[in-house]
DNA sequence: GGGATCATTGCTCATCTGAGCAGCGCCGGA
DNA sequence: TCCGGCGCTGCTCAGATGAGCAATGATCCC
């Protein structure tokens, strides 16, 4: 395009969009056709002059859902609208709003929802309304009982979305991690245990966050890891945790033992089900919503904006 | 608007704006008739969930300058968008370009053209292009051959606007402030520099630009005032210089005895002229903006998107 | 200089959109 | 209970817009 054109594209948008004149109007003053005027404002859209944002915390980026689709094969991706956020805190309670709508929007209604536990899940469980989900059987797909009792762990967050659903909680009584892997094999021979395993694994739809393997994990604050064991993982390749197991970019379990001693669904039970959605955002959390995407832990993924593009720009530079 | 509605209104927006859905289609899909979808849209951008920027060097802000216009009385007001600037140099070569657009557009173009000097000037005269205005005659209307050499001059801008005008220049052969008065009365009195003020009195039109009362300020830079008389003007009520001269808030001179030793048009001059065009642009400039609209010193304005704002606040609560 | 090619222009026509209006239902007061 | 008022809904219709097309004109390569 010209640089005059340009210019007279910049003038017409102007007075297109900041004076609501009509192309016909503005034909007039610039002393150019309607269709010219038209061709003008096109030009100005296609060149990226004209930004429009929908500035809402509710609001969802449609262009980027699309793109992740395409290119991850995720049969669906919601993605929360970064625009005027000013905290990764806003940020993730977006998208754990998010969550809380495709989850109520849902059709047909799981008949048995596995969850994992975590602050994104807590955040979800309080943005969904009552009565979301009537009748659904919430099951904890993987240990958390708290070693330090605080609001938000796997029960109280299992109960209440159970509660707000009008329907069951099924805990997982259990820690997250096992010392000793005999501790944990007698665990779950228990018939209780091994009943609510059983279940987990059935589940018809899960849903699940994903924590950046650090300091700040959530299996550290509850007490089931070191600070040095983080970093051992992390130096063993470790991106984050999924269903408290750590995995690489290649979604590989990182340490096979610590893994045996983990309570709750495999990562390839995630992989072979036909609908599990991740829930996953934060700036921090990129690298582990990559290894997540790409290997296919999940079908639907929840995430900001941010986090979206970043794997987008993955994909494009291979 | 209901809370659903509103809900409603974000998920229009995002399949019409970013998906470039009909309404008709978008009603289909959100199971609500077209009108419904167009009054839903209509109150999302009403309630300002809708943003629509122009980001471009050239793009300037059409309602700020409206309501410029009205709330002060200039003739005219052009306001630069400030969006996706990041340093006030930039800012203020945006509003050169802008200043430089302007004066390439008036009709009828000028015959004489009094113009003041400084960094800004400089800047629009670098903006302008080759043949923008032939045959005007340019002419210098305050003192200023700067005491250490350096392009940006008084002279030189001048000359530069001339030349590109294919037009002519007057110089005003004089320092901007005489140490005394005599020296600036005999200086005066000269019949060609006399010659250059009654001309530059009578310029059909006046293009200048002003400083914030500072030590950054292009006269102690010239070497004609100290940073310690700059901190006296300030002390007693100076904001800024127009054409060499320290005002106050009120448009008053400040210094009189200065004023006395100033070479060039008088503030007063400026005034009653019918076309005064003042280029004022930068985040600290904004007092010495508002001085000089508020108190009938320009007729036009050109300036960034931040100052124009300050006016207006100040207008809005008086 | 003479085509061949391709972008640009102004147009027709179908579609999309907003203003204005009548009908409907909801709500409060008699 | 009935009635008036108010707001919302769906409609008509005119105006605004975008897609597609033929004519024009610029450019390039012989």
């Amino acid at each position: 395009m010209s640089d005059t054109d340009e210019l007279l594209s910049i003038r017409a948008a102007e007075l297109y969009y900041e004076e609501n004149q009509t192309q016909d109007e503005i034909g007039v003053i610039l002393r150019l056709t309607r269709w010219k005027v038209g061709r003008l404002l096109a030009s100005a859209k296609a060149n990226g002059f004209i930004r429009i944002e929908i500035v809402h915390p509710r609001a969802r980026r449609l262009p980027i859902e699309r793109r992740l689709r395409e290119s991850t094969g995720l049969t669906d991706a919601i993605v929360v609208s970064s625009a005027g956020v000013s905290s990764d805190a806003e940020l993730q309670s977006r998208t754990a709003q998010a969550a809380a709508d495709y989850l109520t929007s849902l059709r047909p209604i799981p008949r048995t929802l596995g969850i994992s536990w975590g602050r994104t899940l807590h955040d979800v469980s309080l943005h969904l309304k009552q009565g979301w989900a009537p009748g659904v059987n919430v099951v904890q797909i993987n240990g958390g009982v708290s070693l330090n009792q605080r609001t938000g762990t796997a029960a109280s967050t299992a109960v209440t979305i159970a509660h707000k659903a009008d329907g069951s909680a099924t805990l997982l009584p259990s820690p997250a991690i096992f010392e000793r892997l005999e501790t944990k094999q007698a665990m779950e021979a228990d018939r209780t245990v091994a009943g609510v395993l059983a279940l987990a694994r059935n589940a018809q739809a899960y849903v699940f966050s994903a924590g950046q393997a650090d300091a700040n994990s959530a299996l550290v604050d509850s007490g089931y890891l070191t600070v040095e064991q983080i970093n051992e993982l992390v130096a063993r390749g470790a991106v984050g945790d999924v269903v408290g197991r750590y995995i690489d970019k290649h979604g590989r379990i990182v340490d096979p033992e610590l893994n045996e001693r983990t309570v709750g669904i495999q990562i390839d039970q995630l992989r072979r089900a036909p609908l599990t959605i991740a829930v996953i955002s934060g700036n921090t959390k990129h690298a582990i919503a990559r290894a997540v995407v790409r290997n296919g832990l999940c079908t639907v993924l929840v995430t900001d904006e941010d986090t979206a593009n970043a794997l987008l720009q993955e994909k494009d530079t291979p």
